[in-house]
DNA sequence: AATGAATGAGTGTTCATTCAT
DNA sequence: AATGAATGAACACTCATTCAT
């Protein structure tokens, strides 16, 4: 009568439902009677699920970082050219973004709020992983003499890794592909807009 | 041991702190207590120097866009040349930013609840003259010849526009001094990183 | 010994505890701490049946306002003599509004709260209504030589109509029967208290 | 250069303001900052003049029943007839009630409120000796053969009581002035609306 | 006679969470 | 697996009142 799922599938539905709803208005500022409604269920019954709100954003957010580590990771460890490595760190970046649309927002909004929190501490460890990667990259390139010399390597990071993190910017739309989207970005990043 | 103060230092001396706490964990984040505790007074006091927690954001949000757009504006009077006005966007915002630090986390944190709400619909219009402003400068840089023929002024502008109100960025620190912050971007802006 | 009851029957039973206090002291007065300590619960439980005051309030009145009308409607339907029809309305209105104490004393004390509000906007149209259906009957009475050929009947309903509505008058009491009222309510509006 | 009036016209005329907003919208409904702001002043200076919101009502209220009493003791010291004595009672009353439009409304909407206060104990006092003047004139009537012998005294007084207590009735319009409104009423309380 | 700042108790409301059924 | 009812702590806000200046 009814059709029967796994119990794990219908867990993963309320995860994707919940993150839909984080990615569209913050973690915070979702109610779990929000998600519930979203599932048709009453919100006292998301807790049959769930232990709590936060670990929720939990599945979403661990998720999400794994996803990118491993993209990171892959990008450094298929090549020794460090323009390539960072173009490869850049697409890889753009899928992976698109996967996670909701951990990315969760993010931008309340940073803050999770960050504090022991239970997110793999959020900083994370954030670290990414920031060296970058630098080391950089720095290579400016030993290899790909990249200028003056380049300062963690203030360009800084500069440069919100723009990877634009949700707006990861979503494909009707005026730009993600290809597009992609291209761009790195000849900005790699050239510049002035003409040469 | 009270320094008397006029009436509207009071007043102001309020919207800093609540600015600062706004800053630190969002504007919905901080609840009015916060903010009178970190006055020394009661929360419902604050209510006899402002109508609403809103009223609050209201101020630090209209001031700094209107000291944003004021820069803007003059960027553009002052030079014909896309490339001297782009630069002087540049640093104006850096000025800017610097004195708004709330504001900007406001936005970042909040810009969803903000945006929502007719009370703060100057805040789209501000958006839209900013992101105008950019597509001109771009356009008429391409138009120079200034600026690569190829660049796409809109996904430019957006893949640009956040790297701007990296509020972290436009902290002077012991690291970097706010000059070199603006200069490592105009230099990425320009030029990219690769050696020409 | 808790007697297990329907969903609604649980929200029913709040509605008159509420209905009942603001009877009591009034709408405005009652605070929802009262309602819920009535209830044996916390204010803020009262929320998972309402979703505010007001609609509470909305409940009760609009239950009345139902009852009222159709006492009248049903009235002038059932007879073609003006005489007939007020003598009618009158008992009808004992009957209802002795169904409906918390309803009158609200409208009697909050009046100007409820009907400046546009959630309560039947309030005025009801009370059009009821006024209008006043004014007819007694025209046609004039008409017909029933009544007074003098009769101003606006000026007449607006004397009349809250004599109906005092919510003591209607309560039966150890000294008068319902019977006793509505019989010397109609006597004086009829006969006056002038021998012939 | 301000034009200066003794202290207790400026008193008085607080007094006033305040009363105009008591019978606009309730005693309680109306806040101590509204009445300030009518007198172009702050809330708190008003406690230079009263010491408290009630002792503004207090003075309201007493000067208003005062005068109602004096009117009904003039009336049946005056005439030994009872019907006499009731409509002077009826005349009477629409005059000092004109006079004191806001007492009224305040009572009609916060009788519970201050009907409760042992501040406010000479208001029952009054309301019991209008009362009881209304019984002894009805049944002075039967024992003279003016009024029905049938007619229940105190039950016709609390029918008729409140017909007397409409604010609107007793505020001249352009469809009424107040000799329609008095002759109007009298002829419906001795005559009835059915033709002899 | 008035200001400007503050108090403190209270208001309606929200929301993550718990739990017996 | 879900319901329906409730909790309890927090929230933004109100308002009569006080008081030093």
């Amino acid at each position: 009568m009814t059709n029967a799922k796994s119990p794990s599938e219908r867990r993963a539905h309320l995860v994707r439902l919940a993150g839909d709803l984080f990615a569209e208005k913050g973690f915070r500022a979702t109610t779990v009677r929000e998600i519930a409604d979203a599932a048709g269920i009453l919100s006292g019954s998301l807790y049959h699920h769930f232990d709590s709100k936060e670990s929720i954003g939990d599945e979403i957010l661990s998720a999400f970082l794994e996803d990118v580590l491993a993209g990171y990771r892959e990008a450094i460890r298929e090549t020794a050219d460090p323009r390539t490595a960072i173009e490869q760190i850049v697409r890889s970046s753009t899928a992976t973004l698109g996967r996670h649309r909701a951990a990315l927002t969760m993010l931008q909004n309340d940073w803050n709020y999770f960050s504090g929190q022991p239970r997110f501490a793999y959020l900083r460890t994370a954030m670290k992983e990414i920031e060296q990667t970058w630098i080391d990259q950089l720095e290579r390139g400016k030993q290899t003499g790909q990249f200028r010399a003056d380049l300062d390597a963690r203030l360009t990071y800084r500069l440069l890794r919100d723009i990877l993190w634009l949700p707006t910017s990861w979503r494909p739309s009707a005026t730009w592909s993600t290809e597009q989207i992609v291209d761009g970005l790195l000849r900005l990043l790699f050239d510049g807009i002035t003409v040469p």
